[in-house]
RNA sequence: GCGCCUGUAGCUCAGCAGGAUAGAGCAACGGCCUUCUAAGCCGUAGGCCCGGGGUUCGAAUCCCUGCAGGCGCGCCA
C-alpha cells in the first residue's frame, strides 16, 4: 500500500496534472500538525490562473477522497492531507507483516548480475583502517542488491603484483627469516616494509636490488615464486581473521596478479582499432576530445600500468559475470582514473561501458595527517575491531552481568560499533578517524540500534507470543506509534533509494530513525500490563520494528543481538 | 594553472531532481530507574545554512562568481 499513489490516483482526477506529476509533486509537511501529505498548488497557478489557495479549495471540493484518508485541508496554496491513522495503521501492519521474506526485500533484480569491486586490499601491506570504508559499503552494496533480487559477485580485486614483493624479498632476506614471520606476520612484513624504506633514502642500490627481485618473480624464478606465494598466503591468513571478524566473504580473489596473462589481448585489441598512440616512447590513449589527460597503457620499457589491468579485468568480468552493472568501490583520489578507464572502454566500441560506476567515498586521516605506511602510520584495522570489542566487554561486565553469550555479544556490538560509524554519513564524506567516535555507543550509533532491537526482543520473549498479524492494529494511534508506523512504511522505499545511489548511509539512518521512534514510543507507552487487545497490537508492533530492525542492520553488515 | 569534490549549531553530520517555522547525535547544563533492558527517555542552551550576485510566487537546495579546505592532473597503484 503506497499513499502517495493512492493521493496521486485520486487527484488525477480531478486536475490537469498527471499522474507522475502529482507523485513528484506530493510532499511531507514540515510538522504533522500541517497534515501527512501536501500537494503545493503554486506550480498550478500560472496555468490556471488562479491563485494557489483557490485552486488547493477547488482541488479539496472535488477530489473524492480515499479511504485512507481521514481529512482534507487547505493551508495557505498548500492541500494538505490528514491520514486516517487507524486504517493507516492496520495497512501498514498488514505490509509489514505480510512480507513473510523480509518487509522492503523484491525481486526487481531477478536475473541480473552484479559485479562489486571492493576491500581490494594489498598483499604485504597492512590492513588498516583506510580500508575500512571500500570494505563495508561494498559489503553492504552486495547485501542491498542481493536483498532486492539481483545475484552477486564480489570480488577482491587483490594488489598482489607489483615492485613492494621486490622490496620485501629484499628486506626478508636481510633482516629477518620465516620463524619470525610465522610468529607475527602482520607486524615483521610491516617493520620490513619500514626499515626497506629508511634503508633505501641511504642506500639507493636497494631499490635496485627490489626491482631485480620483482623481475625474478615475473621470470618465474624457483625461490623468488616462492617467496611471493608465501607473502600472499600469510596475508591472506592474517586478513580473513578480520574479514571474518566482520562477517565479510568475497565469491573471486582475482587480483592483479590473475590478469597477468589476460593484458596482451586487451593492448593488441587498442592498436587494432587504432586508440594507441605513440608518446615519449610510452602508448596512451588520447583522451583530448573528452578534456581529460591520456590514458596511459604500455610504459615506455613495455611495462603494464593500473589502467592495463583495469580496462582487462572489466572485460574479463563482462566476459564471465555478463554483469549488469559492475561497481568499484574505490576511494575518490581514483576518480580521473576511473573515468578514463570507462571511456577507454566506451571507445572499444563496448556498449556496457555505461554499467560501470565507480562508487567513490571520501579520504579517511588521522587527527595527526595522512596515514603513512611507510613511515609505520598506520591502525591496523584488527586492532580497532579488538578495542571495540574489549570495550564492549566491560561494559557488558558493568551492565548485564548475567548475559549468557558475553563473548559473543561483545564481538557483535563492538564490531557493529565501528562498521555503523563508517556508514552512518554520506560516503562521499572525508572521515578524521578517532578512537572517540569510534567507541561511543550512544546516540547515532551501531550499539544504539541494536539495543533496541534486543529491547523489542526481550519484551518478546518475556510476552511469550510467536506469531502475530494485524487485526486489531487499528488501535495503534496514538502520535508515537503514527509516528513510527509512518518511518517503517518508508523502509522499502529507503532500500530501493540507497541500491539506486549505491549508498548504505541511508540505510543506516533510517534504522537509527525508527529506533529513536520506538525508544520514544516504549518510554512513553506501556505494554505488557495493558488492556489485552492494546498489548497485542503494540506487541505486534514490537514484532515489527524488532524485524525491520534487523534487517536494516543486516544491510549494513551488522548483527542483532537478541540480548546485550 | 586546469579538473573533480566538500563547506549547515562548539564538534560530527542529516536535509540538496526548489516548498511552509533549518533537524539529529556528541559535548555542556537540568530532570526521569520499587513497573516491559537508563547502551534509554525528556527539557535548556546553541544557526548571516562560507561570502556576493542571479533565476523563481518561493533557494540550505538550481545557475554564475569569489573564498577556504581536500583530491587529482604521464610512465606507482
Amino acid at each position: 500500500m503506497d499513499v502517495r499513489v493512492t493521493l496521486a490516483e485520486a487527484l488525477e482526477k480531478t486536475c490537469t496534472l498527471d499522474k507522475g506529476e502529482l507523485m513528484e509533486s506530493l510532499e511531507i509537511p514540515p510538522d504533522t500538525g500541517m497534515g501527512d501529505y501536501a500537494l503545493p498548488c503554486f506550480k498550478l497557478s500560472k496555468a490556471l490562473r488562479k491563485s494557489p489557495q483557490d485552486i488547493a479549495k477547488m482541488l479539496m471540493e472535488t477530489i473524492e477522497k480515499p479511504d485512507i484518508i481521514e481529512s482534507i485541508q487547505v493551508q495557505g496554496g498548500y492541500l494538505n492531507f490528514f491520514l486516517d491513522r487507524s486504517k493507516f495503521a492496520f495497512e501498514t501492519m498488514k505490509s509489514i507483516l505480510g512480507a513473510d521474506s523480509g518487509y522492503g526485500r523484491q525481486d526487481i533484480g531477478k536475473g541480473r548480475n552484479i559485479c562489486i569491486d571492493y576491500s581490494s586490499i594489498n598483499i604485504a601491506k597492512p590492513f588498516h583502517i583506510g580500508h575500512l570504508s571500500t570494505t563495508v559499503i561494498g559489503n553492504s552494496l552486495y547485501r542491498i542488491y542481493e536483498f532486492l533480487g539481483f545475484n552477486c559477485i564480489g570480488i577482491n580485486h587483490l594488489g598482489d603484483w607489483g615492485t613492494q614483493f621486490g622490496k620485501l624479498i629484499v628486506a626478508f632476506k636481510k633482516w629477518s627469516n620465516k620463524e619470525a614471520i610465522e610468529k607475527d606476520s602482520i607486524n615483521v612484513m610491516l617493520q620490513l616494509y619500514i626499515k626497506f624504506h629508511d634503508e633505501a633514502e641511504k642506500d639507493e642500490s636497494l631499490d635496485a636490488q627490489a626491482r631485480v627481485w620483482f623481475k625474478k618473480i615475473e621470470d618465474g624464478d624457483e625461490e623468488a615464486l616462492e617467496l611471493f606465494k608465501f607473502f600472499k598466503e600469510l596475508t591472506l591468513r592474517e586478513v580473513r581473521k578480520v574479514y571474518k571478524l566482520l562477517g565479510i566473504e568475497f565469491d573471486s580473489y582475482d587480483g592483479e596478479s590473475f590478469y597477468n596473462d589476460k593484458m596482451q589481448p586487451v593492448i593488441d585489441e587498442l592498436r587494432q582499432k587504432n586508440l594507441l598512440t605513440e608518446s615519449d616512447g610510452a602508448y596512451v590513449v588520447d583522451l583530448e576530445a573528452y578534456k581529460m589527460p591520456p590514458c596511459l597503457i604500455l610504459k615506455a620499457d613495455g611495462a603494464t600500468l593500473y589502467a592495463t589491468r583495469d580496462i582487462t579485468a572489466a572485460k574479463y568480468r563482462k566476459e564471465t559475470y555478463d554483469f549488469h552493472k559492475a561497481l568499484y568501490v574505490v576511494a575518490y583520489q581514483q576518480n580521473l582514473h576511473f573515468a578514463q578507464c570507462f571511456k577507454v572502454i566506451e571507445l572499444m566500441g563496448y556498449p556496457w561501458a555505461k554499467d560501470l560506476e565507480h562508487v567513490a567515498f571520501g579520504m579517511v586521516s588521522m587527527e595527526e595527517g595522512t596515514l603513512s605506511t611507510r613511515k609505520g602510520k598506520v591502525v591496523f584495522l584488527e586492532d580497532v575491531l579488538n578495542k571495540a570489542i574489549e570495550k564492549t566487554t566491560e561494559i557488558i561486565k558493568e551492565k548485564s552481568p548475567d548475559l549468557d553469550d558475553k563473548e559473543g555479544v561483545a564481538k557483535m556490538v563492538g564490531v557493529g560499533a565501528v562498521v555503523f560509524s563508517t556508514l552512518l554519513n554520506n560516503r562521499i564524506k572525508d572521515i578524521v578517524f578517532s578512537y572517540d567516535r569510534i567507541l561511543n555507543f550512544e546516540g547515532e550509533t551501531g550499539p544504539y540500534v541494536q539495543y533496541t532491537h534486543s529491547r523489542c526482543c526481550s519484551l518478546l520473549k518475556k510476552a511469550g507470543i510467536e506469531d502475530f498479524d494485524s487485526d486489531g492494529c487499528e488501535v495503534l494511534n496514538n502520535d508515537e506509534e503514527f509516528a513510527l508506523l509512518k518511518l517503517m512504511a518508508a523502509f522499502p522505499d529507503c532500500v530501493e533509494d540507497a541500491c539506486m545511489k549505491n549508498e548504505p548511509s541511508l540505510i543506516t539512518r533510517m534504522a537509527v530513525n525508527i529506533a529513536q521512534a520506538y525508544n520514544k514510543f516504549y518510554f512513553e507507552h506501556r505494554i505488557l500490563d495493558e488492556a489485552e487487545n492494546i498489548c497485542k497490537a503494540r506487541l505486534a508492533l514490537s514484532f515489527a520494528v524488532r524485524n525491520i530492525i534487523k534487517d536494516a542492520l543486516y544491510l549494513i553488515g551488522l548483527e542483532a543481538p537478541e540480548r546485550m
